[in-house]
DNA sequence: TATTGTTATACTCTATAACTATA
DNA sequence: TATAGTTATAGAGTATAACAATA
């Protein structure tokens, strides 16, 4: 059918612009791979910045709040309910700082140990599903860029 | 100083489990990249939605907002505002689709047309700042891993 | 019956100001 | 004087339900 009208229709979106931007490309591929986690974390009722606040704690026993605010950019007063939520599960304790009195060092429990453990096979496997079409090399490759991105 | 004490604290926290997932690592180059860009539109007055709204349109004149949601994964009523708040800075209009009556096309106004290739010039500068780090293979090989894990 | 655009609204996420206890 | 943790609160961003007009 033609058209004779002067307003033109659009029939297949033209993103070529955008797809040429490495800032729209790398949103993207976050937004799926963000999709996938919190679909996979449901079952252990932890959202992103919950499982990195875990990991992170697991990782580093004694961490303060004021280090894990700045390793993840998070503003202070927004970790606070986080933390209280996650003590309140019995996933974490609060524990006086060794040498700085202001400060609270963060420790998991033993149910918190495990929650992390089994969370962290989880991501494993969907880190496996979201690069599931780059080779071994590749995501070597992808994750090393990205880092010269933003280190 | 050695320390007795039972609760350890932590000198140089340990990212390195959350660095080793390609989720993480494009998470953190998207902010980056996302910081920079806020930045510099500061001066158009657009946020990242916007100027990837106002692209589309000069890309696809006469685009619905349906497929402006669609393409953009923008809920509807968030994209209303938008379009209004364009239109009222005489930079987008609405016209009726011309198969459609339900639809309306959006199509930029001159000053729209103007705005976009200025910032579109501002985001290529943005771009080679961005991935400054990277020669200009390894940013073609970044954006086509990248594409490789959101399509 | 399904879809486009819209309004109203709720929910989450993120940011800022100010306070206290301690360094 | 500066910093860690906290409270209260505001703002931005995102999601859902429901409606009128049209396909």
């Amino acid at each position: 059918m033609q058209d004779k009208s002067t307003a033109p229709s659009v029939d297949k979106v033209d993103t070529s612009y955008l797809e040429s931007l490495a800032g729209y490309n790398a949103r993207r591929a976050t937004l799926v791979i963000a999709e996938s986690f919190l679909k996979h974390m449901a079952v252990y009722n932890l959202r992103l910045v919950d499982f990195s606040v875990l990991s992170l704690v697991a990782h580093n026993p004694g961490i303060t709040s004021r280090q894990l605010c700045t390793t993840l950019n998070i503003q202070p007063p927004n970790l606070v309910g986080m933390v209280n939520t996650l003590e309140k599960r019995e996933l974490m304790t609060r524990r006086p700082h060794p040498h700085d009195a202001r400060a609270m060092g963060l420790h998991l429990t033993a149910a918190g140990k495990k929650l992390v453990r089994q969370a962290e096979e989880t991501v494993t496997r969907l880190e496996e599903d979201a690069t599931s079409r780059l080779s071994a090399t590749e995501r070597r490759t992808l994750i090393q860029l990205l880092r010269k991105i933003y280190t």
